[in-house]
RNA sequence: CGGGGCGUAGCGCAGCGGUUUAGCGCGCAUGGUUCGGGACCAUGAGGUCGUGGGUUCAAAUCCCACCGCCCCGACCA
C-alpha cells in the first residue's frame, strides 16, 4: 500500500476536540474520523485494525464451536415488549418509525432476537448445547458520548449467546467464554483483568467484566490490595466502619435552608457518618419507596433497580413534598411507617443519628432506627468507597479508573421465560432454554491499546492487529537509485507475505520518521542512498525504539526473525 | 438535564468596545533549489465568519433565539 495513493490523513496539530489520550492518537493518526458526538468513521487504517481483530475473535471463537450469523440492526418494538426492555432501555434504544406507523428500534444489543430464533428452532435436549455470535454494529443512544470512541453511540460489537438444557451447561459455557476471551485479549496485547459485575439491564445472574486499568476508562473498579478480590462499582461489596453514636430521644434542630449532608453537617458541625440521608423512589404501578442510606455513602441505584424494578426513578420535589409534607432537604423516616422503608445494613442498630424531621427548615437529632423507624429489611444499597474493607479478606479496598472491553453474563431463564424458548427435556417435559451472553467492544480494543501503549509520539501497535507490519521508508523517491532498491525489496516482502506500507512521498525525511512513529506501524525499514551506498539499511522497532542494522540480502530473513519475536512476546507472556 | 468552554479556509488559531480587499501558521496547487528526524524561495487557489432574526447608514464584531461540538456532573450492557 502506497501512502501517496492512500487516504491516510495525519494531522500536525492535536485536534481540539479530543482529550483523552486514545482519543488523540487515533484522530492525529487518521484511523478514526467523528462525524457527530459519539458517530465515528473508521478510515482506512483503522478499518484494517478493526478487521484484524475481528479476525482473532472469529478464529477464537469458531475454535469452541461458535456459529457465527448476522442479525439485522432494526427490529420491531413487540419483539422489545416481551422482554419488558422496550421501557427499560427508555431513551437509551433509537427508536423510530417506519411509513406505516410501525415502531421500530436499531438494536442496542440482540438477546431478544437470539431467544427469538431460538424460540423458533430448538425444540429438543438433542439440539444442545450452541453458541451463536455475530460482529455487528450496535446502537445506543447514550447521555454522554465521551472519550472519542470509547462511549460512542453506534460501535461494534461482538455478541455471542449461549444455549443450554442447565446450570451446569451454562456455567460451562461460561467458563469457556472466559478463557476465550482471555485469549483474544492476550493476542491483541492488552493487559487487562477479570472483575465480577452487576447484571444491569441484562440479567441478575452470574457476570464479569473484562476490564482495562487506563485513564481514560468510563468504568471504576474496586481491587483489594491484598488479596484478588475485584469488582466493579456496581457490583462490589465493601465493608464499611460503624460508629455507636449516643442514645437519646428525639429532639428538633432549626437548621434554616441546610439540606444537603455537607450543609447539614457544616452547619451543626459533625460528621456526615452522624446521619440518616432518605431517599424517595417511585415507580408507575409500584409502591413508592424510602431509602435511608449513611450520610457518608453514595447510593447505589444499580442495586435499586435490580431488587425493586427498572422503573425505579427517584421521585421529584413535587410527589417528595407531597409524601412528607416537606421539601427535599428535610425529609426523614419517622413516623412514616405507611411507607416502605429499607434502609442500608450500615444502619442496622445505629442510633443517635441525625435525619430530616419532615418538617421545613428542621431536622431531628436522636434518631434510633430500631426504635423509631419501621424499617422493612436491612440490605446493601451503598456504592463502596475508598477504604472500605474488603469483603474477603478485610484489607483495605482501592478504586480504580478502567475501561470495559468485554462482558460475559449468565442470563439464565431471564429471556427464555417471557419470550417462550424452550426444549423438550428426555422425559418429554418442556423446560425454558438456559442463556449466556458474552460481548466485546471491538473499537475498545483499538483504544485501549492506544492508551496502555501508545505514547508521547502515536500509536503502537502489537503486530497482531497492525494496519500493516513494516513500514517502508523510500527516502528521496524521485531518485532513480533509489526507487530500484526500494522496488526490489519491496517486491521481496510483499512476496514473502508481508504486509506494508510505503511511504514513498517526495517529503523531507522528518515529515515521514514522524508520520511513521504516529501511525505506529511495529517494524519500520529505511530505504535511502546512505544506506544503499554502504549496503546498510535501518530496522526499527517502534515499540522498544531498538535500531537494527541490515545489508540488503539479509533484510527479509531479519524482517521475519523479527515479526516472530514480536509475535512471541505476545503469546509468550 | 445542571455547570463550564467553544463554533472564522482542510487543520490549529487571531480579529470581536461596529467601517468595507477578513488575517496568521500549517496544509493544498504550480515552478525552482533541497533531501537520513516536521527544509527554502516565488506565484496561486481556497471563506454562507454555525443558523435565523433584530439593532444600525454600516455587523465576524452589539442584542435575542436556535443548532452543533468538547469538558465536568447526573446516567451508562
Amino acid at each position: 500500500m502506497k501512502f501517496s495513493k492512500s487516504l491516510i490523513e495525519t494531522l500536525r496539530e492535536d485536534p481540539k476536540e479530543a482529550e483523552s489520550k486514545s482519543h488523540r492518537i487515533l484522530l492525529r493518526g487518521g484511523f478514526v474520523k467523528q462525524l457527530a458526538s459519539g458517530v465515528h468513521i473508521y478510515l482506512p487504517l483503522g478499518w484494517r485494525i478493526l478487521m484484524r481483530i475481528e479476525k482473532i475473535i472469529r478464529e477464537e471463537l469458531n475454535r469452541i464451536g461458535a456459529q457465527e450469523m448476522l442479525m439485522p440492526a432494526m427490529c420491531p418494538r413487540e419483539v422489545w415488549e416481551k422482554s419488558g426492555r422496550w421501557f427499560e432501555y427508555g431513551d437509551d434504544m433509537f427508536k423510530f418509525k417506519d411509513r406505516k406507523g410501525r415502531d421500530y428500534c436499531l438494536c442496542p444489543t440482540h438477546e431478544e432476537i437470539i431467544t427469538g430464533i431460538a424460540r423458533k428452532s430448538i425444540r429438543s435436549y438433542r439440539d444442545l448445547p450452541q453458541i451463536w455470535y455475530q460482529i455487528q454494529t450496535k446502537y445506543r443512544d447514550e447521555l454522554r458520548p465521551r472519550f472519542g470512541v470509547i462511549r460512542s453511540r453506534q460501535f461494534i460489537m461482538k455478541d455471542s449467546y449461549s444455549l443450554d438444557r442447565d446450570e451446569d451447561g451454562l456455567s460451562e459455557n461460561f467458563e469457556l467464554h472466559k478463557q476465550v476471551y482471555i485469549k483474544i485479549f492476550r493476542r491483541c496485547g492488552l493487559d487487562f483483568e477479570i472483575v465480577d459485575a452487576a447484571g444491569g439491564l441484562m440479567g441478575t445472574g452470574q457476570s464479569n467484566e473484562f476490564v482495562a486499568r487506563v485513564d481514560g476508562g468510563e468504568d471504576t473498579i474496586v481491587a483489594c490490595a491484598d488479596c484478588d478480590y475485584r469488582a466493579n462499582l456496581e457490583a462490589a461489596q465493601g465493608i464499611g466502619k460503624t460508629f455507636d453514636f449516643e442514645d437519646c430521644p428525639i429532639t428538633e434542630v432549626h437548621t434554616p435552608g441546610k439540606r444537603s449532608v455537607d450543609e447539614v453537617s457544616d452547619f451543626l458541625k459533625v460528621g456526615p457518618e452522624n446521619f440518616v440521608k432518605n431517599m424517595f423512589y417511585t415507580a408507575p404501578d409500584k409502591e413508592p419507596i424510602l431509602i435511608l442510606l449513611r450520610g457518608d455513602y453514595d447510593i447505589n441505584e444499580g442495586v435499586i433497580q435490580s431488587r425493586f424494578g427498572f422503573s425505579y426513578k427517584p421521585a421529584d420535589v413535587e410527589t417528595i413534598t407531597e409524601y412528607f409534607g416537606a421539601e427535599p432537604g428535610f425529609i426523614g423516616p419517622v413516623a412514616k411507617g405507611d411507607i416502605a422503608i429499607y434502609a442500608d445494613d450500615l444502619l442496622e442498630g445505629a442510633k443517635g443519628m441525625i435525619t430530616g424531621a419532615n418538617k421545613n427548615d428542621y431536622h431531628i437529632k436522636g434518631l434510633n432506627l430500631e426504635r423509631d423507624v419501621k424499617v422493612r429489611e436491612y440490605l446493601n444499597v451503598r456504592v463502596v468507597k475508598q477504604g472500605d474493607a474488603c469483603p474477603k479478606c478485610r484489607h483495605e479496598l482501592e478504586l480504580h479508573n478502567a475501561l470495559e472491553l468485554g462482558h460475559i453474563f449468565k442470563l439464565g431463564t431471564r429471556y427464555s421465560k417471557p419470550l417462550g424458548a424452550t426444549y423438550l427435556n428426555e422425559k418429554g417435559e418442556e423446560k425454558p432454554i438456559i442463556m449466556g451472553s458474552y460481548g466485546i467492544g471491538l473499537e475498545r480494543i483499538m483504544a485501549c491499546v492506544c492508551e496502555q501503549k501508545g505514547d508521547e509520539h502515536g500509536a503502537v501497535w502489537p503486530i497482531s492487529i497492525a494496519p500493516s507490519e513494516v513500514y517502508i521508508i523510500v527516502l528521496n523517491p524521485l531518485d532513480k537509485g533509489v526507487a530500484g532498491v526500494a522496488q526490489e525489496v519491496i517486491q521481496v516482502l510483499t512476496n514473502n507475505g508481508f504486509s506494508v506500507i510505503i511511504d514513498d512521498r517526495d517529503f523531507s525525511a522528518g515529515i515521514k520518521f514522524n508520520d511513521s512513529e504516529l501511525l505506529g506501524i511495529p517494524l519500520r525499514l529505511t530505504i535511502g542512498p546512505k544506506g544503499i551506498k554502504n549496503d546498510s539499511f535501518d530496522i526499527y522497532l517502534r515499540g522498544t525504539k531498538e535500531i537494527v542494522r541490515v545489508d540488503k540480502g539479509s533484510i527479509l530473513m531479519k524482517l521475519q526473525e523479527l515479526k516472530d519475536i514480536l509475535y512471541r512476546r505476545l503469546n509468550g507472556r
